[in-house]
DNA sequence: TTGTAAGCGTTATCAT
DNA sequence: ATGATAACGCTTACAA
């Protein structure tokens, strides 16, 4: 029965307005709960506007603040052509950091843009943010020297970091706390009688990696641990697998073996039980990270949990302060020691 | 040397326009590459803009076009506020999958918003179609009997189904060819002397599941297979633990077991594991997507790829058809059957 | 070949 | 309390 109000033409402020026999300024003060409105007619406004089926245009919106409420997420993309395969961060990551992103800018109705990075240059990514494509960026997977984060800044444009940060420069960022993190490993490794163990590096071309051998070297003494052997891993299953092979042809096998990430540390595990070593019996393991995969291997992995979609959160509640004018600081957020079987 | 233009006003249209001593027309027509405008006046024109640092309005031109060249991608995402655990579709199949999106988009100049579905009712994605939030959407893990795409329809919105698919509508969609996929798997079976098999079921939430069901059962005679058992695995690990569970309880092991995906094969292979029967000796497990997990268990999976950012490249592709008004019919890809070990 | 003018839907300013 | 008007930056008839 209820005539369903099909806009046959759209239905804009003007249609609205003449249906309540307002003028389009009073109905957008209405509809935007200006004060100074009384309650009468914004109801009125409403009801009319329901029953026209009337939906306010975000362009319009957009238009006229010159802003466009899209954040875009930028993340390094690369496929190769001919084995088709991809190149980019681990999705698992990935996912995690946007959805914490859009749970933080969502209320705020900010919306976000993914931006797949497959070598954009600064330029590329400013004329983005002039054309008001989007206003601000958030930077996941980042590599240490990259310079587009500066030449942002210096033409006023927001962003955040995510897993990186400039040192020297108070660019927002949200990184993990690497340090407090194997503070609690080796509190944990020492706890077991371990004495010694090797370091599985990441990957030097993030801070982050760099970083944490930094950490651990300066970490180690603290809890009585030795450092006994350094090894890359990069980040990698393969890599993890290699320095665990090179690290079985060394001799006297230390106490743990302390990855920088979840992939190196399967890496290692497979390259152990190649050799017939257990985990922990024989050798613990440890990880950093805490993905899927760390409860999917055998054994599952002692690893300190990485929270992507909490970092991400913080990481869209900065830049929405950033829209607001503010000038947020970066932030580490503390990981947490997973204890399960391999150490 | 080069004083740098650094525009101190917004420079638009009509700067340019001042600047080159034309109309604001003409720079618009020169800049869009109409014809009719003579090549010195457009490189004229372009020396002007690129000297000025004129960055154009995406903005302006959505507002006049009544277009945001954005596409809305649909995710489940749930977030369980006690847990703090994400109750999503896979990363990976999400990551993968948005890639191919923006890859096939991204020279039409469309780019992809990520919408985290926790529960929006047609009424709201609509509204986002209708206030010119994204210009359609791509829907990701849609579960069977959601009725959100025909409300979409009938207020024709454009719309792309992945891995869905609605049956007795001609809705444009991509999905995998299950059928194919399991004449591939089934060759290569009976090729092993397979002669009957446990099949263990998906989440019968999705079509897609169901769809195998019914494939499975109809097939395996064709291929002198016996169809031994039927259980669910519910696309999970634990779920496809626990089939293994039931199996190794009722006698006779088939010769082989199909697993309606990877994650649920690798539970079913933990279960033989833990009662001693090895992969693939004492019985052959296979699976379906082929994600990152099938190379990183032991034993690796013999498996139907499931080409996810081919698959997003074909959405978008769609999508794009859909903008240009054309009604493009729905396509099923072909998965590869992938040998490993398992199987 | 180029210019003029209108219009897209919104909000803010200034009147009334 | 409400109305008229301008402005945001762009494109596209229509005119010249």
């Amino acid at each position: 029965m209820a005539k369903k109000a099909r806009p046959r033409a759209k239905v804009t402020r003007l249609t609205v307005a003449a249906r309540a026999g307002l003028s389009p300024s009073t109905v957008s003060r209405a509809l935007a709960d200006h004060p100074g409105i009384p309650e009468s007619t914004r109801r009125r406004v409403k009801a009319v506007a329901k029953s026209l089926g009337y939906v306010p245009s975000d362009l319009g919106r957009s238009f006229y603040q010159k802003k466009s409420f899209r954040i875009g997420v930028v993340i390094p993309f690369k496929r190769d052509p001919a084995s088709g395969r991809l190149r980019t961060i681990l999705s698992e990551y990935f996912s995690k950091t946007l959805f914490g992103i859009i749970h933080a800018v969502d209320p705020a109705r900010y919306t976000v843009n993914v931006i797949a990075d497959g070598g954009l240059d600064a330029g590329a990514l400013a004329a983005m943010a002039l054309s008001h494509s989007v206003d601000g960026f958030v930077f996941l997977g980042l590599r240490a020297g990259d310079g587009r984060p500066r030449a942002l800044h210096e033409k006023s444009i927001p962003f955040v970091l995510i897993h990186h940060y400039e040192a020297g420069h108070p660019f927002p960022f949200v990184d993990i706390d690497s340090e407090s993190g194997y503070r609690a490993l080796f509190t944990h490794l020492a706890s077991k009688g371990v004495k010694d163990f090797a370091w599985i590096a990441g990957d030097p071309g993030y801070l982050d990696a760099t970083d944490r051998d930094r950490i651990v070297e300066r970490l180690a003494p603290e809890f009585g641990l030795t450092l006994a052997r350094k090894l890359s891993g990069r980040y990698s299953r393969r890599g993890g697998r290699e320095a665990g092979e090179a690290l079985l042809k060394g001799g006297r096998l230390p106490h743990a073996i302390v990855c920088a990430n979840d992939r190196s540390a399967y890496g290692v595990i497979e390259a152990l039980r190649a050799a017939g070593r257990r985990v922990p019996e024989d050798v613990r393991v440890t990880a950093f990270d805490n993905n899927d995969l760390a409860t999917l291997v055998t054994p599952a992995l002692t690893t300190l949990d990485n929270p992507f979609f909490e970092i991400g959160r913080l990481a869209g509640l900065k830049m929405l302060a950033l829209f607001r004018g503010e000038m947020p600081s970066g932030e580490r957020v503390k990981p947490t020691l997973i204890v399960r079987d391999s150490a």
